[in-house]
DNA sequence: TTTAGCACTCCATTCTCCGGAGTGCTAAAA
DNA sequence: TTTTAGCACTCCGGAGAATGGAGTGCTAAA
């Protein structure tokens, strides 16, 4: 059986029917949206669509519903990919106006502003951070048992804590614990630089040494949670008050799943943007629900990544228009700020 | 009318009944529970309760549920205290075995924390820090174009970021800026700051009153945010598991309160543990909800609140159990730390 | 003052009964 | 060969109606 252009209308309508109403829909609404044809013959074609599997049937005389390989035709051949008003495009730059500041923060800004915007919760990450290493390290003394160790990372941004020292430290000496660390631990990951510690352990003098695992410790620290994808989910209430979600079972179930697993949420990426229809998820709990997520970049090698969870039926259209916008702004974001060519030299 | 010691039996069997099976409790139930009377005995004097308010009916010839005034004398005189098990709190020093590192960090640790162990969802948050300072000012020169502003509060806390300069400054120059900045910018609120960088203006070099003010505008928007009550709300999922929130609407409702309007959430306290019980709570949409909200102490004069949130039969002796251990473990805690006896000089 | 008994009330559940919407099929029309 | 009209059939969902259980209030006796 061929899968007509008439056919592929015909399904075009069904989704977007669907999407908008959330109920199966009918041959004859079908024949009063496309007009020139009568009910009668919509019905042979969805016949021929079922049998295809594109479309789903809740059961005998109800309408049709898309089935996930329905809708993954939908978004790969029939979406109309929507331009975005002006209105939008002010209304996601204005998002994404917050300072800088904290990357981070920026981040779950986003996440919070795009699940706003498109009524479904969203989550953000930025990932790919695997490789963060520290870039240059400082400590300031504060009294006899503090001292403030402050670390510069891989991207530019800035750590600090105040650390406690069991044994005083001249603080004369600090200069020469700084050089080794700038010399010896920056450039490397967490590992390496645990590693290294063992190494030098009998080049300096005891209270020195003490004091610098615990700047270690803590740059190690750092590094990791630095390096781990970061999730943050917002919205999620936004579920409760799509229909598929009435059921408060299912929505529980879901809505621990986004809560609790930030780890396991994100769905790996390789173009700008990626669809994933049903079970086309891994996730047991997500096979219910689509995803779409985009990538944007920060700085030069790293990629973070935005998304939104909804209903199979949901707008797709919409939601990839609005998420690209989104994608192209942190992009523009997070590239405008010119840093100064990183040498990121190991000395 | 006497509320004689047999009512207030009664009333505490019903609320305890209703707070297991969130069914409303008949009279023959109460009887078999308490023994040595008849439920036709109980019948009356579960009509004399509900005269005086302590009961309500949903409908005649439905069993009674507790009014909010019911719960209220409840747990002022009926409720026993609850003790925790060995194994509970050695649960909750666990979850308080996180590293101190940030402040913020441990806290919305121990909000997730609370929120598993009693299974309502929990909020947090260190408030009270409202007259934050900064105490101390160090200011590391990175390259030509930018330095790194690391900045200690009141707290101990240490803030830093990369800064970017639109003018060159001078390494040299870096130290009396630093002197600068500790002599007439620390111990003072955010506002302070602000005025007293206008008082300078014409006494520093142009291109060092342009980092000056960039390290000011820093150190106000930390302080600020530091300042702020900032609120953390986990494990909203929980009510839906609740057959009081299997409405949608009612949980949409309640959910989005708790996620989104992180500020008008906390509910203010004076003793070490409050309750408020439905109505008692001045949040509209807490109405129909009880809050348990204990505080704990952070350091010499901060304090920070950890509370509860769920329907309002929830199990108040089991719950209040909880959260006052968790207090207490966090103000153990916090004061364990053995800050050194902070000048907060202003030198 | 307590108890037993009884009539009454009201809710929740179940069952049944439509009406509506939609399908599939067939036969006629284009 | 494709489209259309017509018709019988299916199934869901909502509206009542029936049922049973749980609980109450009242009365009269212990």
């Amino acid at each position: 059986m061929e899968l007509t252009d008439r056919k592929k209308q015909i399904l075009k309508v069904v989704v977007e029917d669907y999407i908008r109403t959330a109920e199966p829909v009918g041959s004859k609404a079908i024949a009063a949206e496309m007009g020139g044809v009568s009910s009668a013959t919509i019905r042979n074609e969805l016949s021929d669509l079922t049998e295809l599997g594109y479309l789903e049937q809740p059961h005998t005389s109800a309408g049709r519903v898309p089935s996930p390989k329905g809708y993954r035709l939908y978004v790969n051949e029939l979406m109309e990919r929507q331009r975005l008003s002006v209105a939008e495009t002010e209304k996601i730059n204005q998002s994404l106006q917050t300072k800088m500041e904290e990357l981070d923060q920026v981040i779950s800004q986003a996440g919070r502003a795009v699940s706003a915007l498109m009524r479904y919760p969203a989550y953000v990450a930025a990932s790919g951070r695997g490789k963060m290493t520290a870039r240059r390290f400082e400590l300031l003394p504060v009294d006899d048992h503090s001292c403030i160790v402050v670390m510069m990372m891989g991207d530019d941004r800035v750590r600090s804590q105040l650390l406690r020292m069991q044994l005083k430290v001249d603080p004369e000496q600090m200069p020469t614990l700084v050089n080794l660390l700038n010399s010896n631990f920056t450039g490397v990951s967490a590992d390496e630089m645990n590693r290294r510690l063992m190494g030098v352990s009998d080049q300096v003098p005891p209270q020195m040494f003490l004091l610098l695992s615990q700047t270690i410790a803590y740059a190690a620290d750092v590094l990791e949670e630095a390096g781990q994808k970061e999730v943050f989910t917002v919205g999620a209430s936004q579920l409760l008050k799509l229909p598929e979600f009435r059921d408060a079972d299912k929505a529980h179930q879901l809505m621990s799943f986004l809560s609790d697993s930030k780890e396991s949420l994100p769905v790996p990426d390789e173009g700008p943007m990626k669809i994933l229809i049903g079970p086309e998820n891994v996730s047991e709990a997500l096979q219910d629900t689509s995803v779409v997520v985009a990538s944007y970049d920060i700085g030069d090698n790293m990629r973070g990544l935005i998304g939104v969870v909804g209903p199979t039926r949901m707008d797709y259209g919409a939601v990839a228009a609005r998420l690209s916008g989104f994608a192209e702004g942190l992009t523009r974001l997070f590239g405008k700020q010119e840093l100064p060519p990183k040498e990121d030299a190991k000395e």
